[in-house]
DNA sequence: TGTTAAGCGGAGGGTGCCTCCGTATCTTCG
DNA sequence: CGAAGATACGGAGGCACCCTCCGCTTAACA
C-alpha cells in the first residue's frame, strides 16, 4: 500500500532468463503435443525445476496468455487493418479466415484462447479483451453500414468461432470450418442482396460431401 | 463364426445388476460434474470396485456412449418427427434447439458428444452415425426443396452445432448459441425470400450484449 | 452339491498436479 | 570487495486419478 520508497530492486538475471527460458519450452511442447501436454515435461525440456515454472506461471492458463500472447496480438492487429475495407462484412469473414489459419499453425492456440474464452477468469483476461475489442470494432462497423444485424455481441461471435474450431482434430477440418464460417457470415448479412452464392466458389469450395468423407 | 453350438451361458445376474448400477452412478456423476469426473468416484457410487468398471466400460468413452444413448436415441427420433413439418428449414432450426435443450439438461452430455463427434474413433461410433442420419435427413429434404445450400454435410453441422454448445458453460450461454443458431441457419438458407427478420424476436433476444455480460 | 467359468475388487505401479521449504544465488550497500 | 538480506531455485513429497492384473468369490449348470 504505502509505497513511498518505491525502490524496485533490479529483478533478478536468472529469475529473467529462467521465464523465457519455459516460455520457449512451453510454446514447443504446446505446440507438438496439444494444451494438455505435462508441464512436467516442459519443466524438464526448459532445464528447469518443476517449482520455478510454477513460481512464473501459477495457473496453466497464465502460462497458455503468456505463450500466444503475441500470436493474440497479431490476430488483433489485422483486425484493425481490416477497418479500412471496402466491404466490412467481407472484412470479418477474412479476419475469421486468418483466425483459422492461426489455429492450424499453433496445435496448442485453440484449446489455449477456448479456455480463455470458456472459463471467463480474469486470470487470462488479456486474451480475451483483446481479441473481443478487434472483433467488436469490425462488427460494429457492418452493423453502422447496415450490412449486418445488430443483436449479436462480439463474445457470441468468438465463442462460436472457438467452438468451430475446437471441434477439429481430424484431416480436413479446415475446408469444413471455413465452409461453417461462410455459412455464418452469410447469416449475419442484413441485406441478402442477391445471396450471392458466388462467395461459395472463391476458396476452391470442394464438392462439400467428398471434402468431408470420412477416410476408412 | 462357427457358433455351432450357440450354447451361451445365460448371463450372470450381478453382472447385469453392476452393469447398470455403474450406468446410473454415472449418469449422476456425469450430469452433477461434468464429463471430467473421476470414474472413481464413479465406481464407488456405484458401490463396485473399479476393476468391475473398467471390465465393463473400458474407456471412458464407452461409458459416455451408454450413458447418452438414450439422448441420443430421442434427439434421432424428433429430427424423424420433423419430417413430416412445413417448412423445412424450420424444422432444422427447432431440431437444433431442441438439440441445445439436451445439451443444457444434461451437463456431461455435450463434451460426451462432442467426443463422439471429434475423436472419430469407432468405439463410439453409434452416436455419431445416429446423430448424423438424423440431421442428415432434415438436410437433405430442405436441400431438395431448394430452399437449403448443398454444400454443408451431417458432419460439419453437427460438428459446429457441438461446437457452439462446447464454449459454453458461464451463464446465459444458451440464448447466446440459439442466436448464433439462427445465424447460421440463415445463412443456410438459399432463398433469402423476405430474409424475416421476425424471427429474431419470436424467442424474447436480449439485447445481445446484455445477455452476455460477465457476472462480476 | 460339485464343478467351473465368469465376474469381482482392490492393491499396485505409473503419471501428473501442485506445495512447501531448505538451499543457492543475485543485488545492494557499506 | 565482502557481507547481508532479499529473491529465486529445485525437487521431494503428498495427493488424486488412471488403468492393469490376478487371486478370490459366486452364479450357472449338471
Amino acid at each position: 500500500m504505502d509505497d513511498h520508497t518505491d525502490q524496485t530492486r533490479k529483478p533478478r538475471a536468472d529469475a529473467v532468463r529462467n521465464r523465457e527460458r519455459v516460455l520457449e519450452a512451453a510454446k514447443l511442447v504446446f505446440n507438438a503435443g496439444g494444451p494438455e501436454a505435462s508441464l512436467e515435461a516442459v519443466a524438464k525440456r526448459a532445464g528447469v525445476g518443476i517449482g520455478t515454472l510454477y513460481r512464473h506461471f501459477p495457473t496453466r492458463e497464465d502460462l497458455f496468455e503468456a505463450v500466444y500472447r503475441r500470436e493474440v496480438e497479431q490476430l488483433s492487429e489485422f483486425a484493425e487493418q481490416l477497418k479500412n475495407a471496402k466491404d466490412p462484412v467481407d472484412a470479418l469473414r477474412r479476419w475469421l479466415w486468418s483466425g483459422v489459419e492461426f489455429v492450424a499453425t499453433k496445435k496448442g492456440m485453440v484449446a489455449a484462447l477456448a479456455l480463455a474464452v470458456q472459463s471467463g477468469s480474469e486470470l487470462h483476461a488479456f486474451s480475451f479483451e483483446r481479441l473481443t475489442k478487434a472483433v467488436g470494432s469490425l462488427l460494429d462497423r457492418a452493423v453502422a453500414a447496415g450490412a449486418m444485424r445488430a443483436d449479436i455481441s462480439p463474445e457470441d461471435l468468438l465463442r462460436a468461432f472457438f467452438g468451430m474450431c475446437y471441434m477439429h482434430d481430424q484431416p480436413g477440418w479446415q475446408s469444413s470450418v471455413l465452409r461453417m464460417l461462410d455459412v455464418f457470415v452469410d447469416g449475419l448479412r442484413v441485406q441478402p442482396v442477391a445471396k450471392a452464392k458466388t462467395r461459395t466458389n472463391t476458396r476452391t469450395a470442394k464438392p462439400a460431401k467428398a471434402a468431408v468423407k470420412r477416410k476408412r
